[in-house]
RNA sequence: GGCCCAUUCGUCUAUCGGUUAGGACAUCAGGUUUUCAUCCUGGAAAGAGGGGUUCGACUCCCCUAUGGGCUACCA
């Protein structure tokens, strides 16, 4: 059985899309599965959409979330068969071009864009194939001394694909089976252009994946109307005994209503399609990430992995090491799977409460010193401990403990019209007295004493506790009363008790 | 238009001919928390439609419908 060697193949054409972010992710699962090899390549054969950084983007996205590439760009060894960018592999891809067309399994074609666009106006669903290529400009049609004038005149050409008339072209796909295509849908697609001396798509794809060994093409859906002219390309260049096996992925659809996921779904509904925060140099235009979002990475792969496929059994949280173990390509689901943000959300929530106070603590403290608060770390810990669970995210941290480290300046007016009556400021005022006296502030010594009070007084306990938060927190919210005067301390609790009784109705 | 893929609760999905069609997110109701949130318990919620095949179809086949992808000298 041959090595598992899988790549991904994305081109640098702007941010990483988190479609795309699931693929590297089941590239790597399946590889890891098999104790194969994870391969990076970029595939940078237009020229015109590259973009400066994306590279960089996706390296970087690819190693947050934790996906180690083994070869390739961005691998800490770059691998036998570099360059791993098809801009700098060039002088490889002329060779199979040639092959092609000496084997007559390819031919040249000089019609321009502006002649081709002519064509298709003039005929209805134009295709330049086996019906259509005697109408053309190209070696079939041309003497071959006129096909030497033309290229030694400089004129521009590309090299066509030669594919057979109606002709069964078989797909096997381990995801979806066998899908059969019948090869006079296809057209003669350009595997070359003389402008740049580069391949297209089809042939780089093709040539690359059997110079470098891969024996599984695992990518999105989106490529399976091109499997048969890939399956054409390794039979013309007599490669079919190693070609890999294919596996079509579903797509990442719209959360709502319909269509492929993009990026205008996440502005629109406020949720981030990318790894990583990015702006586009050109326009400007800014797009948020996970990562800056606040997501753990693990989060986000647990997330991801479960979108389209599952081990089978009720457990939904899996760390990348029981994704690899438990990872299946039949357990991939067919059908595409529209994106649910609040699950994702969810995810996070699980993940952080798992990560340990003092884990959290540290990430939040980095937060604390942005608002210009310094705190010592024992205590956000303990912070943490007491509202960790409200949370699903780090960030939202500081909504749910501000208290903890600035006194109220003002205090919710519903609260207080409906807590905050005449007799509260004179309970408040025994309250500090109470207070006063404890030398023991520990959370459960002070509820005791103050609960002890309330009875002997005969004060009702909402409206004497209710007050005591709104003094205290400035809202009715937060955690237990007397775990968070236990963190804050007798002097600032006493300190706001005696300014809310000061500020409050006056 | 053509070709290809798909179709189970609102969403992600389990089921690989025989199940009260299970779980999770979201939602609703109770409970805990004298706050808010969390959490716990419970409820509601699904086989696109029509034909076959079969003792028996969500499951297999066909048709229809719907959704999606592709249809460039982009990937």
């Amino acid at each position: 059985m041959r090595k598992v060697r899988v790549r991904f193949a994305p081109s640098p054409t702007g941010a990483l899309h988190i479609g795309g972010v699931r693929t590297a992710l089941y590239n790597y699962l399946f590889a890891k599965k098999h104790g194969g090899d994870m391969l990076l390549r970029i595939e940078d054969t237009d020229s015109a959409r590259f973009v400066p950084g994306a590279e960089a983007y996706i390296v970087e996205s690819l190693s947050w979330l934790g996906i180690k590439i083994d070869e390739g760009v961005g691998a800490e060894s770059v691998g036998p068969h570099a360059p791993y960018r098809q801009s700098e592999r060039k002088a490889i891809y002329r060779k199979y071009v040639d092959q092609l067309l000496n084997d007559d399994l390819a031919y040249i074609a000089f019609d321009t864009p502006a002649e081709l666009d002519a064509k298709r106006l003039e005929i209805a669903n134009f295709q330049y194939d086996a019906k259509t290529r005697e109408l053309m400009t190209n070696s079939l049609t041309l003497s071959s001394d006129e096909v030497e004038n033309r290229i030694a005149n400089g004129d521009q050409y590309v090299v066509r694909i030669k594919v057979a008339a109606n002709e069964e072209i078989k797909v096997q796909d381990l995801i979806r089976g066998e899908v059969v295509f019948n090869s006079s849908v296809i057209d003669d697609k350009v595997l070359f252009k003389s402008s740049d001396e580069l391949p297209t798509y089809h042939l780089a794809n093709v040539v690359d994946d059997y110079l470098m060994q891969i024996s599984h093409v695992i990518r999105g859906e989106e490529w399976l109307p091109s499997a048969p002219l890939h399956v054409l390309l390794y039979k013309y260049l007599g490669w079919t005994e190693v070609m890999p096996q294919f596996a079509h992925l579903p797509l990442l659809l719209k959360p709502d209503g319909n269509g492929k996921l993009s990026k205008r779904d996440g502005d629109r509904l406020g949720f981030p399609v990318f790894p990583l925060d990015w702006t586009d140099p050109k326009s400007g235009e800014k797009s948020s990430g996970y990562r800056e979002a606040g997501y753990f990475p693990e989060a986000v792969v647990n997330f991801l992995s479960l979108l389209g496929w599952n081990p089978g059994t009720e457990q939904e949280i899996f760390s990348m090491q029981e994704l690899i173990d438990l990872f299946s390509l039949d357990r991939v689901s067919k059908s595409g799977a529209k994106f649910d943000y609040e699950k994702g959300k969810w995810f996070n929530h699980k993940y952080l409460q798992l990560m340990s106070n003092d884990e959290v603590a540290s990430i939040f403290q980095t937060i604390l010193f942005g608002k210009q608060v310094v705190a010592d770390i024992t205590k956000v810990e303990k912070i943490v401990s007491l509202v960790k669970e409200r949370a699903n995210f780090v960030n939202e941290l500081w909504g749910q403990s501000s208290f903890f480290f600035q006194a109220p300046t003002e205090y919710d007016a519903k609260t207080v019209q409906k807590r905050w009556k005449t007799e509260t400021p004179s309970q408040m005022e025994e309250l500090i007295q109470l207070l006063n006296s404890i030398d023991n502030f520990a959370a459960e010594n002070a509820e005791n004493l103050v609960k002890e009070w309330i009875a002997a007084k005969e004060y009702n306990m909402g409206g004497i506790m209710n007050a005591f938060r709104l003094s205290i927190v400035g809202e009715p919210k937060g955690p237990h009363m007397f775990d968070i005067i236990e963190v804050i301390g007798k002097v600032e609790t006493i300190t706001r008790l005696q300014n809310a009784i000061n500020t409050i109705n006056n």
